[in-house]
DNA sequence: ACCTGAACACCGTTCAAGT
DNA sequence: ACCTGAACACCGTTCAAGT
């Protein structure tokens, strides 16, 4: 019962997430992907030149449901919404989450996403060479962020390790009080400061 | 001519970083290391408990050369100038720069280059806790930056992609207005608008 | 008690052999 | 012309066997 018809480069990719959603990101190997689907493991390089290629298409395919900002808000609402809404996506992926968020957005929903983030940054005001420069910085952190959050599935233990280290500075606050490392307070903090920065710079753009 | 005597926990480090710069970070397996040094790739295991704790004490030497900031600046010249030496640090080994970045800051100059950047904020006049919220969201950015700039030694032709994908928005500007993914400058403009985003926090905390 | 290296259970990818 | 799977050149780590 070879389904050879059914090998489709969406089929594969599909497996591959449900691989990665049980196993975590360094179990989507070439071989266990080709097992989920019952074929040979050298029948996916028809459809993707190599493994790279094929987890690029597992994180756009995660990033299919994260919708558009609704455009009646004003521009920075519609960023947090932006980048709240690819996290959220890529969290319904524990195990996968920091690889979807690391790859450059290049395919099909990434450039979507980023559209709307370069959308909202022109409507605040700022030029065009610096729309550019804030979005990366914005998907720079996100991705970042989404990294020090989960790791294979797990909140990152290293990451946590590193509240303990900040715990015994000098200027540490209770340890109770610890913000920890990944959360969504976490990062709504950071995506603030950056927003809070955009502000600042389209208004100083504005004024001269 | 067996010299057990000089297998240091230093010296594996270092022939791991060599081979790390060498051949990209992928390279740097047990296996590979263990030849470096023309020992027995089990005899790394008497001083690493597995592979991801020698990759930390790699990324932690790398990091050794990263001065800290001089102390007679104001805070916001103090954390551009530590985040900068971070990754200049990082970056004088272009093969395994990201890997170095993407690390906890849990070894010995990872902490002592945490807490340059913690005292420069509690300067600044954070809040305790907004001191590690804001610590967190540097080093994500500067751990994304890197990864977005360098790839197993040369500039990662993916994220070079991106700024084509860029050109062809509608709010795009010129191609050779384009700024380049993971360049000074793009990491620079990404910085400020971080630092400006703690400069509004850390006012709007001091007039409550 | 310590150290070694053979062996296990995997990888991504090439390529010759089949249809 | 297309597809398959054996084979290559690797991995990290376990563990039995040696000293």
């Amino acid at each position: 019962m070879p389904r050879r018809a059914s090998l489709t480069t969406d089929a594969i990719a599909t497996a591959a997430l449900k691989v990665g959603d049980r196993e975590g990101a360094k179990a989507m190997t070439m071989r266990r992907i080709a097992a989920e689907l019952g074929c040979d493991p050298m029948a996916l390089y028809r459809h993707f030149t190599d493994r790279e290629a094929l987890l690029d298409a597992v994180a756009d395919l995660a990033l299919a449901d994260a919708p558009d900002p609704r455009p009646d808000q004003p521009w920075d609402a519609r960023l947090v919404a932006v980048l709240t809404s690819i996290r959220s996506a890529a969290l319904r992926h524990p195990g996968i989450a920091a690889h979807v968020a690391g790859r450059p957005p290049l395919q099909r929903h990434g450039r979507r996403l980023g559209a709307a983030i370069t959308g909202a940054l022109a409507e605040a005001g700022l030029p065009p060479t610096d729309v550019i420069r804030a979005t990366q910085a914005l998907v720079a952190y996100l991705a970042a962020a989404l990294a020090m959050g989960v790791q294979a599935g797990k909140p990152d233990a290293r990451w946590r390790q590193l509240r303990d280290v900040i715990s015994e500075l000098p200027d540490a606050p209770p340890g109770d009080a610890l913000p920890v490392t990944g959360s969504d307070d976490q990062f709504e903090y950071g995506l603030g400061l950056l927003i809070s920065g955009i502000r600042v710079e389209a208004e100083r753009k504005r004024t001269t």
